[in-house]
DNA sequence: CAGTGGTCTAGACCACACT
DNA sequence: GTGTGGTCTAGACCACTGC
């Protein structure tokens, strides 16, 4: 199954599958990559971890040195491992990243992110609820599945700038509690990562321009005039497993989001 | 200087630099990355075309061709150029690009871009300025310095959805005119490259959520009091030049910027 | 069929980190 | 020094394209 390299004709197309541009086939070095997704899947390596070195894992496959090289480059683009020169290939994570918060986009106006340092976190709310049709849709499970909820403050220098709302599936995240969200010194996906064991590897976001209704307007210290932007993140675990929804308003009296296109 | 991969002891640092983590080392690759970015940017090749196979280059520049591989690699990562099996590695080129708009990200709410067609089009502006401080500033010229300017609308199904001001150098878009906005049947970009030979190769954008004032509202026929995304783009050419000012504001009840986040 | 990019291998050597 | 990832090479073969 492994070294022999498969090639096309090994699988014959078994239905004419319509006429699609079937793929049919699949190099050695992707059906490694496979095999190592699997085991940072299983949680074989956590976290901060090391994976085994490039030769261990060639031998363990029985494929040469280069071919595992580029199964892991293709894993080290998609930021679920992280090279690191005459120490080791490390598993990806949310903490101890130099980025603080690598899918929040907001940056301060004036000056880079890493001046203002972290955010200051208000827990409003963090409770057990069933999940509406909408919210369920997003995720892919039922209307009436439980969930947990929380909604929060993020402020820089003092001022409130960030209102969310996070659901996240009630069967992975039981114990989720307020002190948690709070007191955990560190972007709360890596307390995810750390105290539930679910690693969010890529997100969506669509953006809006909206107006804050009065709650909204009050919590951000804002008129209800002052137009926000309205991001609503779906993150996602391996195997684009959708396993949270966030909806966020931003003020961008003082930041703006930021992106970078290719 | 080429084939004799130079090693960091070929350059013993000559300043030391305060301490600075100095780079003090380029692999064969990134050197062969760079002389092929040169003919590119000297127009060697034009967008579209084909430049030459993997074994010519190889040859050109007395390397093996798994160095000019992975050279190739890094500028079809970066959209530079893109590969085709079988048939070669061409230039990229907004024109002729699966996707339409490759910058832009605002998608309609329901189906896919590709459902809508392209945007009509509708210029209200195309002339001659001087660069305000901030443009200026922006793109790295002297306040005063000749511009071109063009303002118009953008329509989806009819819709007036994005209205946006362009700044462009005069030096380099000396003869731009209103039909040629107009009339070029594909992106603004592809007629920038075909007309005035500059390939625009990445953009960052900065976002706000902002009101309207009369005229903007007027423009995209909703009341001052809806919000609007603020898109502010700046383009830029090889070599991190910087070539375009735009900024852009989009209607976000029947679209959404969409961002994919890693 | 020839030519292109894509995969895979095996081996040599370099740069970096730790001990 | 030893072990890690990073670079470079040379050669073989595969898959896709178009003549």
């Amino acid at each position: 199954m492994l070294p022999s390299s498969l090639s096309a004709t090994d699988f014959p197309d078994p239905l004419p599958s319509a006429g699609l541009p079937v793929p049919a086939f699949s190099p050695l070095y992707q059906q490694i990559k496979g095999l190592i997704l699997q085991s940072l899947q299983a949680g074989e390596w956590k976290p901060g971890e090391s994976i085994p070195s490039e030769m261990e894992l060639a031998a363990r496959f029985k494929v040469s040195q280069g071919t595992v090289r580029k199964a892991i480059d293709e894993l080290a683009a998609e930021n679920l491992v992280t090279r690191r020169q005459g120490k080791g290939t490390f598993v990806s994570t949310h903490a101890e990243q130099h980025v603080q918060y690598r899918f929040l986009k907001l940056m301060p106006d004036s000056g880079d992110a890493s001046v203002e340092g972290p955010a200051e976190r208000f827990i409003i709310d963090c409770k057990r609820v069933r999940a509406s049709a909408e919210v369920a849709r997003a995720l892919g499970l039922r209307t009436g599945d439980p969930m947990m909820q929380v909604r929060r403050i993020l402020s820089f220098s003092g001022i409130p700038t960030i209102l969310e709302d996070i659901w996240l599936p009630g069967q992975a995240f039981k114990g989720l509690t307020a002190a948690q969200m709070t007191n955990y010194p560190g972007p709360t996906y890596a307390m995810l990562e750390l105290d539930f064991g679910v690693r969010m590897v890529r997100a969506e976001e669509k953006i809006r321009a909206v107006l804050p209704d009065g709650e909204q307007a009050e919590r951000l210290h804002v008129s209800p005039a002052t137009p926000l932007l309205s991001v609503e993140r779906i993150a996602y675990t391996y195997n684009d497993v959708p396993m949270e929804l966030r909806r966020g308003l931003y003020r961008t009296d003082t930041h703006h989001y930021h992106n970078e296109l290719n």
